[in-house]
DNA sequence: AAGCCTATTGTTAGCTC
DNA sequence: TGAGCTAACAATAGGCT
């Protein structure tokens, strides 16, 4: 219009925080986008599950799951292992060594639970007048206990483990999925995306580190440096 | 070297379930990286938090955190709404109906837990064997404790919302953070990867859909249909 | 199977409307 | 503010090693 060129085209963006917040906040959208449809993507490409939970800045909430967000949230949590391969007995083992913390801290979110109780009632209803128009409301139903039973079997199964040893760390084997939580998917929720801007920060990534990050699993806990960033631990396989 | 031509580059493959188990394999190696550096990015370009949770077919795990990966499930699971806008009024009113249902599941884990505590003295020794040899299974120390302790905010703010109404569902205003949980990052572990093929599901994606899915959300819940997908429900901004 | 290579497709920064 | 464009830049499917 204007003049001659009608665009520069994308150009070239140093990997730190931007500063600009007006750009920020159209680069989190549009990234956040792209970040969402690769991770559907990979879902329906390679038949992975996945829970991709982001705050904006502003602290706005945007999630994907496959089947949905709770049920994967669930299995990393607990991770049950009907079939373990060696690094989930570690990593159950691991957890299991804060058991006594868990229960302390359980025993006062009981009382509260205790508390909240009496305001559940009226809870109740608000929610039946709201899934009616969010659509989204309904599907998370019964994730609590299916949650909560997810993790009673993650203590059974701890349990078990405690027997074993660090021998079978690195052993991988297809294992006979014994739980199976909800059929396989219970398809679920939607949900509506927004986004906003905020304070910056930044960091360059190589190229390839990610190849293996096995071998230098460090980086990726400060890859994002400045205070963000760090792959966290799961599996191996 | 053979011949003429070194390779046909990139070809563009259908979006469905891949058939063939080695290049499922492959193709989940290399796009889970992908996926885990444009997260890493978003974080470091927007200063955003994210946690991305990837199970392979062959229920190997994958994540990653900003801060970490409980933190930002804590947030997600309790949605503590310091500065609650109206939608996650409404999630967290949801999550309430549930309480007693959840505390019914509580009573048995914290059976549970119990008979578990016996086992923690024997795992303690087992995990501080361990640790030393795998760096990620330090960090994830205290996150159960940081976890409950998060949740019990959550239900503290949850009751005091209890009071409000669906008048501010689509209500939003730039909040004052109060909880402010950890600083805001506590950094963290690092992670090994790994993958496994797995059975195929199909799907196309159009082009756009992901600017304004706002406007369709049904189409993120069924985009990877075949049982699998869906955008989980989480808050407008 | 883990890397490297490279032709191509896919993503997105900067603009305009 | 959001939708659409376009040129660059980045990710990656196939091949090879």
């Amino acid at each position: 219009m204007s003049s001659g060129r009608k665009s520069r085209g994308r150009q070239k963006i140093e990997m730190k925080k931007m500063s600009n917040e007006s750009n920020l906040q159209v680069t989190f959208s549009k990234r956040r986008s792209g970040l969402f449809k690769k991770a559907s993507e990979l879902c329906t490409l390679c038949g992975a599950d996945v829970a991709l939970v982001v705050f904006s800045p502003g602290e706005k909430v945007f999630s994907f799951g496959q089947p949905n967000v709770d049920t994967v949230i669930d299995r990393y949590l607990s991770r049950v292992p009907p079939q373990n391969n060696g690094t989930m007995q570690f990593i159950e083992a691991h957890r299991s060594a804060n058991l006594r913390e868990l229960n302390t801290q359980l025993t006062q979110i009981n009382q509260l639970l205790d508390m909240e109780k009496k305001r559940a009632e009226g809870l109740s209803n608000l929610r039946k007048a709201t899934e009616s128009q969010f659509w989204w409301a309904g599907p998370v139903d019964g994730m609590n206990r299916a949650q909560l039973e997810f993790f009673k079997k993650a203590l059974e199964e701890t349990k078990k483990l405690v027997g074993h040893h660090a021998d079978r760390l690195v052993i991988e084997s297809a294992p006979t999925q014994t739980i199976q939580f909800f059929g396989g998917n219970s398809s679920s929720s939607n949900m509506p995306l927004h986004h906003q801007p905020n304070p910056p920060q930044t960091q360059m990534f190589p190229t390839q580190y990610f190849q293996n990050p096995m071998l230098q699993p460090q980086l990726f806990g400060f890859n994002n440096m400045g205070g963000r960033g760090g792959y966290g631990p799961s599996g191996f396989f």
